[in-house]
Order: C-alpha cells, then sequence, then structure tokens
DNA sequence: ACAGCCATGTAACTCGTTACATGATTAC
DNA sequence: GTAATCATGTAACGAGTTACATGGCTGT
C-alpha cells in the first residue's frame, strides 16, 4: 500500500480507534467503527481498513504484530508513539470541517411536487423505521459504555449521549413532517 | 462528457433543480444548488455541474439551446419531457438511502481523551458560529419563499422548515454539549 | 484600469466503494 | 458436513474534488 501523507480524516478516525489502547485485527478494527465511528460518521468499507492500515503502518504511526494461531497468521496492530503524537498535532491544529451530510430523504421531499404524497409518506415512514433502529443500537452502545465506568470512555459517553439526542431530533422532525404531509393532502394534491 | 446511465443521486438533484421550470446556465444552476440543495444535501463542484449537464443532455434528459449574448455564447438548459418522466421513474422506484453523514465534530469529541479540553470548547464554538451561519441563511431563503407564493414552492417550503428544525436541535446540541465541556471542566482534566 | 463576477470547461487526482478471491476456524 | 464468522487482501471502478485555463461583461 502506497503511503498517504497526510492522512485523510478517516485515516486518523481509525487511528484514532487504536488511541483507546487495545491491540487490534483488521476486522475486528471494523467492527469497532461500525459499532462507534458509525453514528456520527461514516464507517469505512472493510477493504479500506486494510487499506489505511497498510499506509498507517508505511508512515510509522502504528505497530504491526504477526501472531501465529494454529495454521494461519493473524495481525494485530496497535498505536505507536510517534502515532499518539501525529494524531495529537493533527487534533489540536487541523481546522474543522463543517459536517457533510447527504439527507436522501430531504432530497425526495424537496421535489415533492414530482411525487405522490402516498409514496412520500411511505418514504418518511421508511425513514422513521431507519431511525429507530439508529436508536435502538446507540441506546445498547450507551448502557454497555455505562456498565464499564472506566475512565478512557469519558469521551465516547459524551458522544453517544450527542448521538442520542441526534437521532432523537431527528425522529421528532419526521413526525412533524408526517403530521405536515397528511395536512396536505387536505388540500389539492395536484401532481 | 461520457454518459453514464444510471445517474447518481447528484444528477438527479440537478435535474431536479431546472424541474422548477427554469431554463438555467451551468453557473446558475450551481447558485441554485448552493442556495438549496446545500442545506440538506451537498451542493457539487461548479465543474461537476458542467460534468454532469453534459452526461444528462447525452442522455436526453435536458435541452440545450444557445444564445448569443454579444461577443459570447451562453448556453442554457432546460428539463425535457423524457427528463421529467425519468426523474418521476427514479423518485417512485429507486429505494431510499440512508442518510450519509461526517460529522467531524464528533469525531474530535469522541478522541476528547487526546485533546485539551479548552480546545474542544473552542471547536464547539466554531461550530456554533457555522450552525448560526446555516440557520441566518436559511431564515432568508424561507422567507423569500413567503415571498414568492407560487404553489410549485410549497415542497421548498416544507423542506425549508425541516432544515431550521434540524439545524436548531443541531444548535441545541451543541449548547448542551459546551455545558458539559465546561461541567468536566470542574473533574480533574488529565489528557 | 482594475476588481469581481459571469461563464465554460479540462486534467489530474483522491477517496471510497463494490466485486472478487482465498482460506481458516467455529458452531450446529 | 456445512453454514456462519473470522481474516486478509487485490482489482476495477465511480463519484467527486481541486487546480488549471480561458475569456467576456460590469461596476467603480
Amino acid at each position: 500500500v502506497a503511503a498517504r501523507q497526510p492522512l485523510t480524516a478517516t485515516g486518523y478516525a481509525l487511528l484514532g480507534l487504536l488511541s483507546f489502547g487495545s491491540e487490534l485485527t483488521g476486522y475486528e478494527l471494523k467492527q469497532w467503527a461500525d459499532g462507534s465511528l458509525r453514528f456520527f460518521y461514516n464507517a469505512p468499507a472493510m477493504s479500506q481498513v486494510y487499506a489505511e492500515l497498510g499506509r498507517l503502518q508505511a508512515a510509522g504511526l502504528v505497530l504491526a504484530r504477526d501472531r501465529e494461531d494454529g495454521a494461519r497468521t493473524v495481525r494485530r496492530y496497535r498505536l505507536s508513539a510517534r502515532g499518539r503524537g501525529e494524531l495529537r498535532r493533527w487534533l489540536d491544529t487541523t481546522p474543522l470541517e463543517p459536517p457533510l451530510l447527504k439527507h436522501h430523504l430531504a432530497l425526495r421531499l424537496f421535489l415533492g411536487h414530482l411525487s405522490d404524497p402516498d409514496r412520500l409518506a411511505e418514504l418518511v415512514a421508511q425513514q422513521c423505521r431507519w431511525c429507530d433502529e439508529q436508536l435502538t443500537d446507540l441506546r445498547a452502545v450507551r448502557s454497555r459504555l455505562d456498565d464499564d465506568p472506566e475512565e478512557r470512555w469519558g469521551y465516547a459517553r459524551l458522544v453517544a449521549d450527542w448521538g442520542l439526542e441526534y437521532y432523537g431530533a431527528e425522529r421528532r422532525s419526521l413526525d412533524t413532517l408526517g403530521g405536515r404531509l397528511l395536512a396536505a393532502r387536505a388540500d389539492p394534491p395536484r401532481r
């Protein structure tokens, strides 16, 4: 894997996951990403995790260790001292980017004049179900964080609570939306 | 520009902007995107607008007309009948994707154990300013929509109101966050 | 005259994805 | 034995970006 310097935000995100202290395989790192990152920052595909790990290793930001496990060799990565330093430097000096949002439901509502109101209502209902799933998963994450009262999870708790607020607000907006769509159906629904 | 079939969501978004009836230049289309799309769906770069217009034209979904304007020729695009049909087909049949979010502030808070609490507070403050800007701009959009009571802006109003709720909720979350960060500073702030 | 906006693109590149390929281990 | 999960990658592609290049028009 070619070294890419400087790293992307996704690269730093993975490096950051390793900063919690565990020595992880690429596979496990992907699972961690799916259980935390995914709620606020698109989790990378499996193949990208391996690609980033290759880059991080080439840059000396992570250390790899191969362990024999029966007939196969499993490679685990841990954060290096340089990696920790580079991560701190990035957090301290890189300007904050605004959030990137692609809200497909909003796009479809924006083009609502081309759709059947029933279709729009169904899309809102779908989004509600998706949103409820996120909330369920996030509550599970949150309670697991409470079971383990270690200090290093302090900021993870903060972000989990933020996420609960975020998806809760999203959910309420959808209810408002559903109501207004229903009210609009009373008026002449021309297409 | 090579034809790409099927189009991406961004392509349909631009096609959708043309469905409001105006005949626009690439430049104007970009301005419309910056004034509407941008609040809920990342607005494409100028160069991509031209690329998409080329693809849309190649697929017969928009019609181009060149008009002489002094020494230069200005090309305007409008939605074709096929384009309108294709847009409807897409809206009716394509499954809704979940929203894509890359919330850089949340990522930095998640890695808060590697930062100085003052730095985190500053980042939250920055995000507050950005959020207030969005709200100001969106309120301006919303009041312009009210000045023009044409029916075709009905769904645009709906989405603008949704956006005001969305960014309003984001803003309130940031206040909560700021408060919790301050409270944490009372406790031992080790790094 | 000069800045700033209007207008149209091309080229190079990057990020990230899906699809493919392979094989070991574990649970039923 | 077979399905699911663990584990590690490669290859091809796609969507979108920044940087570059060009030039007319407009206001001061």
